[in-house]
DNA sequence: AATTTAAACTGCACTGTGTAGTTTACTTTA
DNA sequence: TAAAGTAAACTACACAGTGCAGTTTAAATT
């Protein structure tokens, strides 16, 4: 790793970028004044403002960039010599451990309040950072190219599928009205999501 | 109706919630001032705060009250003479026009904006407009101990087939990324949802 | 029908506070 | 020594909330 080098520059901004994310987590965007992230990354304000010439472009820049960071590209594609049970569970797992990953669902917290009353131009940005094909949806795909699914429409299938595992693993804890799920829940939600999709849509 | 002998007050009350749902749903509620408020409900700020103590007062106020004109209780028991699948199918396509509703849409919206990083105290009164039995659930619990459907979980069948039914009909539009279903999509959803529900749980 | 009364509303000036963003004079670091 | 960081004061503004003098409204009284 080239990592030594780090210029003052750079540590200062990842303290910055560190300090930022730390009150939008706890304040929230709106509530987290400049002072306030300066004080936290341990940095002057001038220094902030240095890095980022205003609030909405180290905004638009952590919410983005943490966002690119956290989307790792899963990609575990279709075998048509394993078995379709096995191959949907591994899949259906990977998604339901991003959904739950704890940083990822404070910065969609964090990002959700932001953008839930932004102006056109910022939902657009939104918009981009959910639209983006999983490896589940690829492997629908292709699970159906090779008949042992029936045909459906892949979109409303992989929708489904997010559907029951959101509506347990994601959104009661997004609003806290829920801890997030054990192993023994995760594994539990997984399995009845597969069994239930592959009693409808098994050829 | 005895709906003429409005006094002044209440027809003022009335003009300053209108006018704060119209801010709250066009700024979210942390960037609607309480002037910006005054203005829309052709009111003195004055008055406003005649009618309510605080912002927060205020805000908590036209939540709730909003949120519970808008929960109405649909109840159609459960019927051991009918079938199945027809009574289910009404119940769920109950949900979807709940869910669909553009009203609540927004008043979802503003709420989840104002809640999302909101103290302890604000939190548990989220929580409240929640948790709240839906006819469906009762229907579950019922139809079970009937015996038409499998031995399962209420709580957790229930939060499948509302998965299934939001994962298309509500965030995607809550989060302005999609357009309403039309009629014919949403009994589309109706009908895919009480079919895998029934492929898998049908006794 | 005219007058009185009390409650509610208005408009406006004013306080206090918090915040984004700037500036300045000084210090550190590569 | 030149670029980058620091600390603190400062500007300009927006907002929550208050106080008050004067006006409107509707109903009760004459």
């Amino acid at each position: 790793m080239a990592e030594q080098k780090k210029t003052r520059s750079v540590i200062k901004r990842e303290a910055i970028i560190t300090g930022a994310l730390a009150a939008f987590q706890q304040y929230g965007v709106a509530d987290s004044s400049m002072d306030k992230i300066a004080e936290l990354a341990q940095v002057s304000k001038r220094t902030v403002y240095n890095h980022f010439e205003s609030k909405e472009v180290l905004v638009a820049e952590i919410i983005t960039s943490e966002w690119e960071k956290r989307t790792v590209v899963y990609d575990a594609l279709y075998d048509a010599n394993k078995d379709i049970k096995s191959q949907l569970t591994a899949l259906v797992a990977n998604e339901v451990e991003l959904m739950c990953d704890s940083a990822m669902m404070e910065l969609v917290r964090v990002a959700m309040a932001h953008f839930l009353f932004a102006p056109d131009t910022l939902q657009h940005q939104m918009a981009k950072m959910f639209e983006q094909e999983t490896a589940l949806q690829r492997w629908l795909k292709l699970a159906m190219a090779d008949g042992k699914l029936k045909t459906l429409d892949v979109n409303f299938a992989h929708d489904q599928i997010k559907g029951l595992l959101k509506s347990r693993a994601f959104w009661p804890q997004l609003l806290r009205q829920q801890e997030p799920l054990t192993a023994n829940e995760k594994t539990e939600l997984v399995d009845m999501t597969v069994g239930m999709f592959l009693s409808y849509y098994q050829a």
